[in-house]
DNA sequence: TATTGTTATACTCTATAACTATA
DNA sequence: TATAGTTATAGAGTATAACAATA
C-alpha cells in the first residue's frame, strides 16, 4: 500500500510539473508578441463573445472590474482593442477587437492547434482514448474537490 | 482529419483546464495557512535542501536573489524561517527552517499526500499504467518544444 | 437605490541596476 | 576583481473601498 501511495504522489508530481511546463511555455510564447496571460485570455474573451461591455468581460474572466479597467487600458495603448460608448446605456462602454486583436486572437487560434497537433501526434487511439478517460476522472475529482472547499 | 484535429485540441483544452484548476485549488489551501505559492516553494526547497544560502535557494527556485530577500523578509516575519550568519563567510546568509517552518514543510507533505490518494484512488491499475505512461509522453513533448522555444 | 466604470491604495511576483561589505 | 545580499525602481496581476455618472 506504500507502492500505491508512491505511485499516486508521483502521478501528482507529474500533474503538478504539467502545470508549470505548460505555463512557462504558453507565457513565453505570449511574451513574444507583447501579450501576458491575462491579456491573452481577455483578447479571446472578446473574440469568443463578441463586443461587451466591461462588466461581462469582468465576469466572464473572472476578475474584478477595477482589474478589467487595467486590461483593456494596455490593450487599447496596444491597438488590439477599443471602448465604444454604449449606444442605450451612457453608464457602460462597449469593448470590441480591432482588425489587429482580430488578428491576434486567428494567430492563438492557430498556434494552439499546432501546439495541440504537436503534443498528441501518433498516440496510438486506444492509448489516447484511456489517456482521456481517465484525464476526465481526475478533472472531475478535482472539481469536486474544489467545489467542497470553495462552493461558489 | 478534421476529427482529430478536434480530439487534439479537446484534449490540449483539458490540460489547460488541469492547469488552471490544480493551480487554484493550490493557492486557495496555502491562503488559507497565509501562503502563497512561492513562499511555499521556498519552505518546500528549505525542508528538501536543509540550511543554505540566500544564492544556493535562488539558483533552486530559478528567481533573482533580490527576489529571495523579499520572500525570507516574509517567512521570517511570519517566523517560519530565520537567517544566521555563516560561519566561514561573513557575506553570507545561511537561511533555516525554524520548528514552525518545519511544521509548515510536514503539513504540506501531509495534504499532499492526502490529495493525491483523492485525485487516484480507485483508478483500475491498467487505467492508471496507461494514463501515466501516455502522460509521461506528454510531458516528454512539452519539454521538447520547451526546450526548442528556449534551450537554456 | 442599484449598477457601470474609474480613481486611490495596497500586496505580491518578478526583473534589472547600482551599491556595500567581504572574499 | 568577483561574489553575497541589499536598496532603489519598475511593470504586471490581483484585490478592496470610495466615488461620479447614470439607470
Amino acid at each position: 500500500m506504500n507502492t500505491i501511495h508512491n505511485e499516486q504522489r508521483d502521478a501528482l508530481v507529474r500533474l503538478y510539473t504539467l502545470a508549470v511546463l505548460l505555463g512557462e511555455l504558453m507565457e513565453r510564447g505570449l511574451a513574444e508578441r507583447g501579450l501576458t496571460r491575462s491579456r491573452a485570455s481577455a483578447i479571446w474573451e472578446l473574440h469568443r463573445l463578441g463586443p461587451v461591455t466591461q462588466r461581462v468581460l469582468s465576469d466572464a474572466l473572472r476578475v474584478t472590474p477595477r482589474h478589467v479597467t487595467g486590461l483593456l487600458d494596455a490593450l487599447e495603448a496596444a491597438g488590439l482593442v477599443e471602448r465604444q460608448s454604449h449606444p442605450s446605456d451612457r453608464r457602460a462602454t462597449l469593448v470590441h477587437l480591432t482588425e489587429e486583436g482580430r488578428g491576434a486572437a486567428a494567430t492563438l487560434e492557430t498556434e494552439n492547434q499546432a501546439f495541440a497537433t504537436a503534443l498528441f501526434a501518433d498516440i496510438p487511439p486506444d492509448d489516447f482514448a484511456t489517456f482521456i478517460r481517465v484525464f476526465d476522472q481526475v478533472l472531475d475529482r478535482l472539481r469536486q474537490t474544489a467545489s467542497r472547499v470553495d462552493p461558489r
